[in-house]
DNA sequence: CGTCGACCTCC
DNA sequence: GAGGTCGAC
């Protein structure tokens, strides 16, 4: 039976890629809420589906080493894709020990030579590496010290490039939801409407649902008994106006776009606002500077910004949304989308032990400090701000800042 | 342009 | 009530 791959056990069979932690963690990047398809099958070993494929990826200081998993001993139906089948047992043998690891060698180099850089692609993609998230971090914290500080814990935090059609539908689910249910409704999904890829160690993989099947009408029947709620309503409905008014890659199309167009092009479906349009934008059409604001980000702008759009204000409005996206476009630039979601993971309840230590880290610094410092920084920001509203021909009255930084915030106790 | 209730299910 | 959306005031 084909089991979880572990590095510490065959790495021969696995390929690495060079890529440093401060590039990527693999724990807070794909634990953040952005996918809903990753789970942790050993220490620090995460496996998931993407681009059709199984893989398990787990990293060490300077590389993210990832198995790619073939068909071979599947015990599923015969609808598998034959797609790696050279790699056949690979999987199995190396698991054994080091009996024959001569042999899987040449049979790794083999494989390698058909599939490596494809797959390789596929994850550099995936993950888009050809981003340097190190310089992105000091642009973002260079005019904002709250950011720095997050920032110092929180490395390694990085959007995804996801499938549109995945992430669309994902992200449908998750309205009036927290991370844990949507990874359970997204997986029930995927069990029972999206082909079977191979089974590990009794658990199933399957890829996503293709929109032709989730447009059919005894989609949301199906979905309703499978404990989607309203929601089985959007997502059939969704699928299907996409195919009847659109066409089956019109979601990627939108990658072309302009935000603003790929935005509003989204909000036509049913179950998507503002938030979720938000979402796809970022986390799959390449709109770098989309930021999603639900209740926790307008929180970090009131609480950690002194951001005052909406004051008094019993729900998110449109305006709000605008406002408190607009505020954060200002303030990081261009990949706002990116430095929003450094701030987002750090607000999430099972990062909050990571967050203790930047925590600590601030109070050291603000002691060592002193006033002055908070005070500077709070200019700082502003400055920052205000030349950015020149940049961009707008006036200063737009920006929401009221109070300065905040330093003796409270660490957030309630959330996912 | 902003508020309110409803929509499903789970904790 | 929850990481939201929709339709009616």
């Amino acid at each position: 039976m084909l089991q979880h791959a572990l590095l510490s056990v065959g790495c021969k069979a696995w390929r690495a890629l060079s890529c440093p932690i401060s590039e990527l963690r693999l724990d807070l990047t794909l634990g953040c809420g952005q996918t809903f398809r990753w789970r942790e099958t050993g220490d620090g070993h995460w496996t998931g589906v993407m681009g059709g494929r199984v893989w398990t990826l787990t990293q060490t200081d300077d590389t993210l080493w990832y198995y790619v998993y073939t068909n071979q001993n599947n015990h599923g139906t015969g609808s598998v894709s034959e797609m790696g089948s050279s790699a056949e047992s690979v999987p199995d043998k190396r698991l054994k020990g080091v009996g024959s690891m001569k042999q899987e060698d040449e049979e790794g180099l083999k494989v390698t030579s058909v599939h490596d850089s494809t797959e390789q692609e596929l994850l550099k993609d995936y993950f888009q590496l050809n981003i340097q998230l190190e310089n992105l971090y000091k642009d973002w914290g260079a005019c904002d010290d709250h950011f720095r500080h997050i920032a110092s814990i929180f490395t390694g935090v990085r959007m995804l490039k996801q499938d549109p059609v995945e992430c669309l539908f994902s992200f449908i689910c998750s309205s009036n939801n927290h991370i844990s249910r949507i990874q359970g409704m997204v997986e029930r999904l995927c069990h029972t409407l999206g082909p079977r890829l191979l089974t590990i160690e009794d658990t199933h993989y399957h890829d996503f649902p293709t929109l032709q099947v989730l447009a059919d009408n005894g989609v949301e029947a199906c979905l309703r008994d499978l404990g989607f709620g309203y929601r089985a309503r959007f997502l059939q409905q969704s699928a299907r106006l996409i195919l009847d008014k659109h066409s089956p890659d019109w979601l990627h199309q939108l990658r072309g776009a302009p935000y603003e167009e790929a935005r509003e092009a989204l909000r036509t479906l049913p179950g998507v606002g503002v938030k979720v349009a938000d979402c796809v934008c970022l986390m799959s059409l390449d709109k770098l500077d989309a930021v999603p604001v639900d209740t926790h980000v307008w929180q970090i702008a009131k609480r950690d910004y002194g951001c005052s759009s909406g004051n008094g204000q019993k729900t998110l409005t449109d305006k709000v949304h605008r406002e408190i996206g607009d505020f954060f476009r200002q303030l990081w630039g261009p990949y706002a989308g990116w430095a929003h979601s450094v701030l987002f993971c750090a607000d999430l309840k099972k990062f909050q032990k990571l967050k203790e230590r930047a925590a600590g880290v601030k109070a050291e610094w603000v002691k060592s400090e002193g006033d002055q410092k908070g005070k500077s920084n709070s200019k700082k920001q502003k400055d920052r701000l205000s030349e950015r509203n020149d940049a961009k021909g707008k006036t200063a009255k737009k920006m929401k800042l009221e109070k300065p930084f905040s330093r003796n915030r409270t660490v957030k106790e309630e959330g996912e």
